[in-house]
DNA sequence: ATATATTTTTAGATTAGTCTAAATTTTGTT
DNA sequence: AACAAAATTTAGACTAATCTAAAAATATAT
């Protein structure tokens, strides 16, 4: 049987190393996301090598075995399709979900899981954009970039987010940036590097730069 | 801070404390209920005492106080809330949902239960016929007898179950004997006190006494 | 009413997950 | 290449929840 804690410190390093670029997670990023010390995570690390979640060389950091993936992966299906329940049926905003999501996803029940996959329409893609692996773990393609990264006067859909801060997304609501608009930029700030926008072909809004390398479109 | 296994604690003993007709419960009782040992339950409750929970009288069994209660119900309210939305929402059996709903009752939002609620159209009873307390603790009033209770020759509606099993629960399946079908004893059997039963004021069926104690009407 | 059986509590260990402090390894800099 | 800084691991301790075995309290039955 697997815990609680372990299926986050899996979850965790599977976004870590996704966010690594498929590169080794270390201790001290694994410390700061899990809320936890180094010493703890160095422990815990020991635990999912011997049971062969993780593939682990002393101080070289980690990687997820194929059983690990599968695993995190899992949980990261439920937490997403958790997500799309929260905001679709029970009209929750995108700033208010991550907490509930985190503890709907160690919910353990195959059958729920489907059933709940089907009950929302078998979504590919949750509130905040990020792609809902399905039952067999395989994600479906995403290839987005970022807002800052597209070239002036080019319109583009908003497709996501690469940040979850409810202060950040409460800053897209009060701008009306939601899933699926659409985005011009139209200039960008010499000074500093902030961001004139035309959003939905109608409406001009100023954003700063933090916010333009959060929006992936 | 309350631990999942406090609330488990404290909504066996609600529930055990009911079914003792309010009389104290006992630490062989919450033992078995709760899957350990006595010595373990001991332990618990002592910590239980000095939080306050509940009553606790060394060798005379336990009562919750008004803040244990409390805390009961808002378990109970959102394990009942959640079998309704897995039968109702989702399509499971009532024999299937008891597992599930046990995980799902620790889920920490007042927000998500409220939202829940209000999904399921407040409702006032779960799949099983057991009330759903609102969420100030407060227990629909019920009435139920046991059919085994009633006299010949009247028709009475089923509104719920005394026993939750999988086993018995598919076994009124089988029998098609739902909640708010009505039932009619013809007869009750000299030899082993089995039951001769009218279902839905047409159709003759046999049951166990077993059963007949467990149908509350 | 006293002995016996049952129930409950206490004592002492165990496991999972965490911590601090100290030791070790790696990295980076001159 | 050698040393300082940073990162990581180890050692030893703590808490929550459990266990077994033994002790203590209560209930039962002649």
């Amino acid at each position: 049987m697997i815990s609680f804690t372990e299926e986050n410190y899996l979850k965790t390093i599977y976004l870590l190393t996704e966010r690594n670029g498929g590169n080794e997670v270390s201790t001290n990023q694994l410390a700061e996301h899990t809320q936890t010390k180094a010493a703890s995570v160095s422990d815990m690390l020991r635990k999912l090598a011997e049971k062969d979640y993780i593939n682990y060389r002393k101080y070289q950091g980690v990687t997820l075995t194929a059983e690990g993936q599968q695993i995190a992966l899992a949980v990261i299906r439920k937490h997403r399709l958790w997500e799309v329940f929260l905001v679709e049926k029970l009209g929750f905003g995108w700033d208010e979900i991550h907490d509930i999501a985190e503890q709907l996803e160690h919910i353990d029940s195959k059958e729920l899981t489907k059933r709940l996959d089907n009950f929302l329409g078998n979504p590919q893609f949750d509130p905040h954009g990020d792609p809902i692996p399905d039952a067999k773990g395989k994600m479906p393609l995403v290839s987005y970039q970022k807002l800052s990264e597209i070239p002036l006067n080019q319109s583009v859909l908003m497709m996501g987010v690469s940040a979850h801060s409810p202060a950040f997304l409460q800053h897209l609501d009060k701008h009306q940036i939601t899933l699926g608009c659409s985005l011009k930029v139209l200039e960008i700030s010499e000074f500093d590097k902030s961001y004139s926008i035309l959003l939905n072909e109608n409406t001009a809004i100023f954003v700063s730069n933090e916010v333009a390398k959060n929006l992936l479109v």
